[in-house]
DNA sequence: ATCTAAAGTTACAGTTGTGTCACTTATATA
DNA sequence: TATATAAGTGACACAACTGTAACTTTAGAT
């Protein structure tokens, strides 16, 4: 009935990702993501109406299957299998963080309301709900410090993967490194 | 000899600062910022060739004015001293952080080497050695683990300010929760 | 074989940003 | 008070991005 399509949504997606992490959301272009996947510019058109709306659809979709990973964590028993999973995880997707900050500036700025900006609005503080429990299940366990607050030690875990490693680091060093931080701190417990 | 300048650098800086954090490299333009400043566009245009040059100086104004601060740190005896002090700093500047990134991001990006270049290369460099001074002594003293490596307990501390505090828990608590996370970690000591 | 409709392109008008230059304005000092 | 000169402005040409509309291409259905 119609033509063969040039490219797919993950592909789309996935150049969107990279510029948008490289530019930010103001450097992001029609032209430079047209560019990359050697379509016209218009061609994007027929598919977004504008780069609002295309960014707001890649986040969610973004965020979506992050939160699918993330609800693997409830299969898993105990508080510290549970950490080692989300650790992994979020090495794995170290990119999430920056594009969460990215999802806020979208937000920010985006006034006439969209009914996919309700849906993005939604996604951080699901997943936020998702990490609480496992927060709350340290504190059940007594592994974690109850007087710590949650979102304090959910930030806390989300950030430090974005820890630059300038110097280079073997991964598995750095890795088990960062873990020791977060659970026991930089002291030595004289 | 001349008719009095309707702005000041520093003043010029305080609003490039508020326009990059806000829109990003990309997203920062003369115009923007002459808007700001209620000057021409042309104006600024008589002090600074282009948004790359007016960008590179001022990271180097930030930057400078970060180590002077840094460097008062060593009148300071003993390394828990240091450490408060240290904290109480990059907590009054949490903008330094993402300042640095966004040096980074313009470095990447310029290819026709420019004099400043150089300089705004060798400041972070700067800053690593003086606060690798600062972990040497925390190592010295037995406060600090000797097996972590220098740069991460460096990234480490300057990450964690950047720690969102979406759900507004007081500036004292958090402060205080934040350097015990970072000293003890946010596991109990079972 | 022909028709339909989605996929894709080209081209245009409008907007915003860039860099420059000729111009005007203000002020210290001679 | 006259003037040199730095500070500031307005306007131009150019480039890039945006959104749209008229057009062409392609492949499945009839």
């Amino acid at each position: 009935m119609a033509r063969e399509r040039k490219f797919n949504t993950v592909e789309l997606f996935h150049e969107a990702k990279q510029l948008l992490l490289q530019h930010g959301y103001d450097g992001f272009t029609f032209s430079l993501l047209a560019d990359r996947m050697e379509v016209s510019r218009a061609a994007l058109y027929k598919y977004y109406e504008n780069k609002e709306e295309l960014i707001t659809d890649f986040m969610i979709y973004e965020m979506e299957e992050f939160l699918r990973d993330l609800k693997k964590m409830e299969e898993l028993e105990g508080f510290e299998h549970q950490f080692d999973f989300l650790m992994e995880l979020i090495f794995k997707k170290t990119e999430v963080h920056h594009l969460i900050e990215a999802a806020q500036q979208v937000l920010a700025r985006i006034e006439h309301s969209i009914e996919s900006k309700d849906k993005l609005k939604k996604l951080p503080l699901e997943m936020y709900k998702y990490l609480q429990g496992f927060i709350l299940l340290g504190k059940k366990e007594g592994v974690l410090k109850n007087h710590l607050p949650d979102s304090l030690i959910i930030g806390f875990i989300l950030q430090t993967v974005a820890i630059p490693n300038h110097f280079r680091i073997p991964q598995p060093e750095w890795v088990r490194s960062i873990k020791e931080m977060i659970s026991q701190g930089m002291f030595t417990n004289r």
